[in-house]
DNA sequence: TCTGGGGTCCTAGGACCC
DNA sequence: TCTGGGGTCCTAGGACCC
């Protein structure tokens, strides 16, 4: 069990000393992205329903939407929905299959614009952003965030909502109070009386398993959460997410720490378009997944030390193996090897009862280092002409 | 209706060491 | 001979996010 709490004591209950100017966060989340990347290449598609994401009737797919607009939002349709139920709700809507690249160039192009506004720009996602805009007093923090959408609605014609307060938290819920295209204002003394009606799930980190048990305590709301007996709410979430829940509705909330950089992980997935119970093809997408993983990594400069296969059986139940190497390692060869193993490992130990049938199969490196300099080859030493005689 | 392809963080148990 | 507690590392799985 932990301790007492080790927020400060007494202090957390007394109104906030004056902080002013406050350090303000600018949540910036581009609305419907993929859909608007498409559309300001596309202007005849301003006023279609549009969902971007792999059309159905293009023979069997498994395909989720990816995003759609806010006209195709009112039917019904959300990212994550398969293609056939979101195809009956939304008959009229124009499919267009998602274009990465892109989408990653006009993120760099947001970023750019965004940094001419704050040096401090920590991105979050492909689509969103916390903007650091130091310490300013609230007016001209409202002011700057208006600036900043109207910048990436004029130079990028993106439309974006915008959450403004001095935690990221908070900020990031006013930007998805503020959907679509809104902008949300919550001063530091405002935060409680702001959270207070929302329901638990408008916290980041909540979702249905979280609320569900949420619920069954008695706490629907964010508000409700703020007197909640630190016991019985460490009961059902665990006594970390506990606390940072009691401090948020008290309008505490514990800052968040930004990344420190690069990534953790990286992985390759694919779904199979029917479920695979023939090993051997199971094994050969292993291996062209860790081949093409390890060449990627390899040209953006990336070493590994632990590999990991996992699979997720045709009931949707998942299982995984990873495994630490000796030492770190470069490159596809070392990648297939260890994640040849694991995926045998895994087919032969790790199947869920019932006939073996592979929906889905992934290959992860974690414990990624930068690699400080280009790996020396004997090519380098090769003079251009022929080489060893 | 039948569920993608990325990622992150947390928890819990076991091994191992002091 | 039995019994500790703490700390770290590793693995598997779960929950969540976009």
């Amino acid at each position: 069990m932990p301790g007492p709490s080790r927020s400060p004591p007494a202090a957390t209950l007394l109104p906030l000393p004056p902080r002013d100017p406050a350090g303000w966060i600018a949540y910036v989340d581009l609305d419907a992205y993929y859909v608007s990347c498409e559309r300001r290449d596309r202007p005849e598609l301003a006023d279609r329903p549009v969902i971007v994401g792999p059309p159905p009737g293009a023979g069997p797919t498994r395909g989720v939407v990816l995003s759609a607009s806010y006209d195709v939002r009112a039917l019904g349709v959300h990212s994550a929905m398969p293609v056939a139920e979101a195809a009956r709700r939304a008959p009229e809507a124009v499919w267009i299959p998602p274009d990465f690249p892109k989408y990653e160039r006009v993120a760099e192009a947001v970023r750019a614009c965004l940094r001419r506004f704050s040096p401090h720009v920590e991105p979050l996602s492909i689509d969103e952003a916390a903007v650091d805009l130091g310490a300013i007093s609230a007016d001209r923090a409202r002011t700057v965030a208006a600036e900043i959408q109207a910048a990436l609605r004029s130079e990028l014609g993106l439309p974006a909502s915008i959450g403004v307060a001095t935690s990221r938290v908070v900020a990031k819920i006013a930007s998805d109070r503020a959907k679509p295209g809104g902008l949300r204002v919550v001063p530091p003394e405002e935060v409680a009386a702001f959270l207070a009606p929302l329901p638990v799930r408008a916290i980041p980190g909540v979702g249905p398993k979280t609320e569900a048990r949420l619920t069954a305590g008695g706490w629907l709301t964010v508000g409700q959460l703020a007197s909640a007996p630190e016991g019985a709410l460490a009961r059902a979430v665990g006594p970390s997410f506990a606390r940072e829940l009691r401090a948020l509705a008290r309008g505490h909330p514990v800052a968040t720490p930004h990344s420190s950089g690069g990534p953790s992980s990286r992985s390759a997935d694919r779904t199979f378009p029917t479920d695979v119970d023939d090993p051997a093809e199971l094994f050969r997408t292993v291996d062209r997944l860790a081949t093409e993983l390890g060449e990627a990594l390899d040209r953006s400069g990336w070493r590994y030390g632990a590999v990991g296969v996992a699979f997720r059986w045709a009931d949707f139940s998942r299982a995984s193996r990873l495994r630490t190497l000796p030492a770190v390692a470069e490159g596809p060869h070392a990648l297939c090897r260890e994640a040849g193993r694991l995926a045998r490992d895994l087919w032969e130990h790790g199947r869920a009862p019932g006939p073996p049938a592979v929906r889905t199969v992934s290959v992860r490196v974690e414990r990624l280092h930068r690699r400080a300099q280009r790996q020396v080859s004997l090519a380098d030493f090769a003079p251009a002409g022929p080489s060893v005689k």
